[in-house]
RNA sequence: GCCGAGGUGGCGAAAUUGGCAGACGCACUGGCUUCAGGUGCCAGCGAUCGCAAGAUCAUAGGAGUUCGAGUCUCCUCCUCGGCACCA
């Protein structure tokens, strides 16, 4: 018979059927202008550059449909939009793989997930889908680029930038993970190039602060602190003798300034240059800088690698604190981008100091002692860096290192300040799929903004899009692209070719869903303020520090000038785990992808929506294996076998009332805290007391419907017609989610666990009010019981009210 | 090295405030049923000893607090993730 049931009809055939009434009743299009509940429930979108969907991914999206449709059957208006983020480097890296032109191949990839996203089962709200390479869209990634460059926060600078030698352009700090490039895995180099930024660092303060009243994940907040990187300290300066410049250090341990026996530059520091004649060593110290230049960020970075350095010959520096004359050494330890990029070096108390004092023979001098007030210091075999008394420092002899930061900074007239790790966003790219920068470089008037009323600077179709790797944009090989006049003085110009960052495309997509026919002003005022910030966000942690960082900067930015009130994007963003084939991250190199589209054929969108919040937690992530399939599908036939035989006479069963409301509070709950495999298994109890059940009635089968909804959309709106009769009824998904009475939820009796000594010896039925002492007197006449008092001095008695009791003998 | 999350049966995992460890599912075993071939039903299923009743041990390892610890405290080990020569 149930062999029959799965027979009749293939799962994607009756989905389908079910989808294109959905679609009918648009029951997933709420009313942008009008809503009265609004709760924006949003996934981060797909880049569609790999060969379809992900499980994972899919797993995602069903997992963050469970709670719209839960909030949905609320009363909520529940807007759950979807989109493609195919601008970019990833789709582009996947266009010249295949070997296919990227705008062709957009058409084409934007086809195939939209159709496989249709067969999930969510409750996307469709009308509103867009995508980040539609001209309608990047118009406005350039005009809000035009903004920030219109309030300071778009700059030109030379700099020493990340390049990917096999993308062929350059990358931002959070797109170089461990030295390697995040798209292509290939080592970076440094290069000094002219580029477009950002200035995030102006935002650093505030986004750290900010991560304190937002309810995120704290595996994502955390990242965040780690990579703005705040740090107190002190900058103070050093003299050169006989010279009129001075190296400025920034220090988190002034404190130990008395111990600094010699200072380090990184190889880039300008001074090197500035102070090339009193250099006496000038051919060494230039082969170390252009060594330097040349090493990988990994090379440089290796963490066993003895440290190397050259000393500056002829330069003395003077510390501020005791007068005395110190080397000054160039070292690529220093970094040049962090600090001032020099530093007094403190081998007592640092052990990268420590560690290259040993090897260049320089004296190390503690500062700060441990055991203080004795006499005798330790020998170092190793830096000291925890806190102490300071010593052999003069006046200050005696103070706690704590005290002695903000003293010593004032003594040699040094300022305290704050650093931060972050550095500005590079946001040019020498690419061709991105939006270009709306900029114009004028002979005359300097870089000058495209006109608003120019946008969008529409991206030309080149055959030839291919990166040439000479620092510059395959857009610069179009003369009648970057040929334009000046907008401000109409004399001959350059368009500027790069294009941005596709993470500029993803930092604001949530605006534009909720406006998406609007052509004038994406930042309609009403319409932000009754969706945003973002209710609930799912995505991977693995966007941490760039999209989530990126996000929040923008965002911010979007607040500072005036377009919107609020400054943080999402009030709740919670990470998914990962899902693994045979223990493995899947990967396209080790062959082991498990591409959805044949299990969603084959088992449904129900079983596999089910199967993969049934694996763990959504946090969580877990292994993919078909064996764990088949619970799902047995269950769900279960279900099916149960309302061809339950009683549709019956009303209500007061046995069953128990299970039911048990199991409307914990699926509500679990819903609530994403914890939907737990939800699942409930759902599971809840079947079970039904079909042993010989009274299951009408309501009971209705509760469960609407429990079973957000996991399996398709078979509980089925069912739930049926139950309905054959005429049309509204959906179920607009239904009202069940509540439960307390007064259900417990017995007149419970077991009651008798312990001697902390160990179960008996259990018991009693009623839920008795009193110590009438428990007591049932505890003496249990059987199992009176072997392990008998005889004993009865030491302490525990009674806990509806658990247990403990005899302690 | 620093920061974070973890470590529970053969497997995925459950376990409000400390109060019956292993819910639910997979796999496995035995039985029933069906036309024998991926999907029905019933039962068993942490380990050891025992015919059984039951006992003992068991939540990475060790110590501690407690009548009682997967849960709290301290130490050690391991796994995963982030940062990493950041001064």
């Amino acid at each position: 018979m149930c062999r029959g049931v799965l027979n009749s009809m293939k799962p994607s055939q009756s989905e389908k059927r079910i989808r294109s009434q959905w679609d009918k009743k648009k029951i997933y299009e709420p009313d942008i202008a009008k809503a009265k509940r609004p709760f924006y429930n949003l996934m981060m979108f797909p880049y569609p550059s790999a060969e379809g969907l992900h499980i994972g991914g899919v797993r995602t999206f069903t997992g963050i449909d469970m709670y719209g449709r839960f909030k949905r059957m609320q009363g909520y208006d529940v807007f759950e939009p979807i989109g493609l983020d195919g601008f970019g480097i990833h789709s582009e890296n996947y266009a010249m793989k295949i070997k296919a032109h990227p705008m062709r191949l957009a058409g084409k990839t934007e086809k195939r997930f939209y159709e496989q996203l249709a067969v999930i089962g969510n409750g996307f709200a469709w009308n509103e889908r867009l995508e980040t390479y539609d001209p309608d869209y990047y118009k406005w990634t350039q005009w809000i680029f035009i903004q920030l460059y219109k309030n300071g926060l778009a700059y030109r600078k030379k700099a020493l930038v990340n390049w990917c030698p096999s993308c062929l352009t350059v990358l931002s700090d959070e797109q170089v993970v461990s030295g390697e490039c995040e798209r292509c895995g290939t080592a970076v180099v440094k290069k000094d190039l002219e580029q477009w930024f950002f200035r995030i660092t102006k935002y650093a303060e505030r986004m750290l602060r900010n991560l304190d009243t937002i309810d995120w994940s704290e595996n994502i907040k955390m990242a965040q602190r780690n990579w703005i990187g705040k740090s107190d300290g002190a900058e103070i300066d050093f003299k050169i003798l006989g010279a009129k410049e001075r190296i400025r250090v920034f220090t988190t341990r002034p404190d130990t300034l008395f111990g600094a026996t010699y200072m380090v530059l990184a190889p880039e520091h300008p001074l090197v240059s500035a102070l090339e004649e009193k250099i006496e060593n000038r051919a060494e110290v230039s082969r170390y800088v252009r060594d330097a230049k040349k090493k990988s960020e990994m090379e440089r970075t290796r963490e066993e690698k003895e440290k190397t350095g050259v000393l500056l010959r002829g330069v003395k520096a003077l510390n501020p604190a005791n007068g005395e004359g110190i080397p000054v050494f160039i070292a690529d330890y220093v970094l040049a981008g962090y600090g001032t990029g020099a530093i007094m070096a403190v081998p007592a108390h640092d052990k990268r100091d420590f560690q290259f004092a040993n090897q260049f023979k320089l004296p190390i001098r503690m500062v700060v002692c441990p055991h203080y007030p004795e006499k005798t210091c330790p020998v170092l075999d190793t830096a000291y860096e925890g806190q102490g008394h300071l010593v052999d420092s003069g006046k200050f002899n005696g103070m706690k290192s704590e005290d002695a930061k903000k003293e010593i900074t004032g003594f040699v007239g040094g300022t305290l300040k704050t650093t931060y790790r972050l550095r500005d966003w590079l946001i040019s790219r020498q690419r061709y799929w991105g939006p270009p920068i709306p900029m114009i470089h004028c002979e005359r008037c300097g870089i000058v903004p495209v006109p608003e009323k120019d946008l969008p600077v529409k991206l030309p179709f080149i055959k030839d899009f291919q990166p040439k790797g000479k620092g510059e944009s395959p857009l610069a090989s179009l003369k009648s692209f970057y040929q334009v006049k000046c907008p401000q003085c109409k004399g001959k110009a350059r368009r500027e070719t790069d294009v941005s960052d596709t993470f500029l495309d993803s930092a604001w997509y949530f605006f534009r869903y909720l406006d998406i026919k609007n052509k004038k002003n994406i930042f309609d005022a009403t319409r932000v303020k009754k969706w945003l910030p973002v209710d609930m966000y799912i995505g991977g942690a693995e966007h941490s520090v760039l999209h989530l960082l990126y996000t929040r900067f923008i965002t911010m930015v979007l607040k500072d000038i005036g377009l919107i009130s609020f400054e943080e994007p999402f009030k709740k963003f919670r990470a998914h785990g990962l899902i693994t084939k045979d223990g493995a991250k899947m990967s396209k190199s080790k062959g082991n992808v498990v591409s959805p589209d044949a299990y969603f054929s084959k088992y449904g969108a129900d079983v596999m929506r089910m199967y993969l919040a049934f694996l763990a937690p959504l946090s969580e992530g877990g292994d993919f294996r078909d064996a764990g399939i088949s619970g799902i599908t047995r269950f769900l036939l279960r279900v099916r076998k149960l309302f061809k035989t339950f009683d549709k006479n019956k009303k209500s069963s007061p046995n069953l009332q128990k299970v039911v409301h048990r199991s409307i509070k914990k699926v509500t709950e679990d819903l609530e805290s994403l914890r939907y495999n737990t939800a699942i298994s409930q759902l599971m109890i809840f079947l079970s007391e039904m079909e042993k059940s010989e009274e299951v009635a009408k309501d009971n089968i209705i509760i469960f419907l609407k429990l079973l909804a957000p996991f399996a959309p398709f078979a509980a709106e089925e069912l739930w017609q049926k139950l309905n009769g054959k005429k049309i009824v509204p959906s179920i998904h607009t239904s009202e989610w069940p509540t439960y009475d307390p007064r259900y939820l417990e017995d007149s009796t419970y077991v009651l666990v008798i312990q001697v000594n902390g160990k179960i010896r008996d259990q018991v039925d009693v009623p839920m009010v008795i009193s110590q002492k009438d428990v007591e007197a049932l505890v003496e006449t249990r059987e199992k019981i009176k072997p392990w008092i008998f005889g004993k001095k009865i030491k302490k008695i525990i009674f806990v009210p509806k658990k247990l009791i403990n005899i302690v003998v």
